[in-house]
DNA sequence: ACAAAAGTGTTAAGAATACACCCATGT
DNA sequence: ACATGGGTGTATTCTTAACACTTTTGT
């Protein structure tokens, strides 16, 4: 069988996701090769027998948008796509990763694709199916914010609580009311008050929090 | 970049649950060949270029076990394995899906490899780490008849509240309060009462009910 | 009449929702 | 003193959980 087996492409694409302004923004490159020459993509690229879908992810981002993994608070694989008669050459397979940080910069003149987070509100026009996969990849992280702390990946270490809240109505999509939702993600115990305040502007500053451990916990629905 | 590129091996493998005798089995052959030859393991086989995971999903179940992806009442997609260190013969990439069904029959004699279906309780030792990846389907399917109707696809069309609630405790592995479970699924107004009665034994006849719909539906959650 | 599975309701506790005012600070 | 975001409580409704007896049928 494996004789004369010719194996499909592989390739790897990264959705990466972190809140600028309280919106979530998407990493895009600009493609500077065919197919899709001068649009807009997610950054990807082949990934060769002998390196993992995970090192292929890292190099990825590394060579194309000069961003390091370890920048990266978490990341999980969001799907694997066939690219039948989305990829213009042909057949091709894709692994893609979903992946959350806070505060990362990207220095748009190191590569020729320029790199740069988009709001995914003003999205421009994008290379094969890649908006199809921003919409999966924003479903994965709305239902998992809402049965996890994944949210502290897109926070900084300390906030506070209308901070935390912008965050929920920013991946969510919608507003939440404020004395519940204080009520609720205090009574998770996932949050840990700082002695620490924040004065933001010329008003009443606010309590710090932090999270009691920056890792994935599952945790009740904090949100329906 | 494209140019002395090597694709690493893709292979497609096949997690296949049905209920028999209110326990889930899954579908498992006997390979044929080294690695692991004559150990347990899941239907699976190389993916070639040209032909979609999918593709591939449907002509391994058919050539491996005899079984037309047909008579699958639902499908999905699990996960992406890179198999590095997994399989002896090096890297490979192996997409897995997973299947439901319903009496389903296989016949045993048909190919080489022996498929049939084993209960999870009592697996054999399994080739490769399938059975890391037997375990990481069951826990997405207990997950996903708690928030969907996803279980209709291990029932025959017409059953019992009983054979229902049977068929959650086989998927869930534990048991439900019987009253507290009718009220339930009744109110997410997802069954359909017949008119008919099974008398199973010699007792009382329980009512028939069927879904409306056969097909994945969301629903508030089931069970929490 | 008995054995066995089918079927049915209530209560109590906890969770979710809706909703509006006072507090602390800098200017 | 005022403008602004920070912070808090209650009443109501809905949901969940615990729990045991009567009904129907075939033998």
């Amino acid at each position: 069988m494996k004789h004369n087996y010719i194996a499909p492409v592989l390739t790897v694409d990264a959705v990466i996701f972190q809140l600028i302004n309280n919106e979530l923004n998407v990493l895009l490159i600009k493609r500077s090769q065919a197919p899709f020459k001068n649009n807009y993509a997610l950054p990807g690229g082949y990934n060769p027998e002998g390196e993992t879908t995970i090192e292929a992810f890292s190099r990825i981002l590394q060579t194309k948008a000069g961003l390091s993994m370890s920048k990266l608070q978490l990341f999980e694989q969001l799907y694997t796509f066939d690219t039948v008669g989305r990829d213009p050459r042909g057949h091709a397979v894709s692994v893609t990763y979903l992946g959350l940080g806070r505060g990362i910069e990207i220095d748009s003149t190191k590569t020729t694709e320029k790199p740069k987070f988009y709001p995914l509100s003003k999205l421009p026009r994008l290379a094969f199916d890649h908006r199809a996969i921003i919409n999966y990849a924003q479903e994965r992280l709305s239902s998992k914010v809402s049965y996890s702390n994944a949210i502290y990946a897109l926070l900084p270490k300390e906030f506070t609580l209308t901070q935390l809240q912008q965050a929920y109505e920013a991946v969510l999509g919608r507003s939440l009311d404020k004395r519940n939702f204080r009520k609720r993600v205090l009574a998770l115990k996932l949050l840990k008050p700082t002695v620490k305040y924040l004065a933001d502007g010329a008003y009443r500053p606010a309590r710090i929090y932090t999270f009691h451990k920056q890792a994935l916990q599952s945790s009740k629905t904090l949100i329906d």
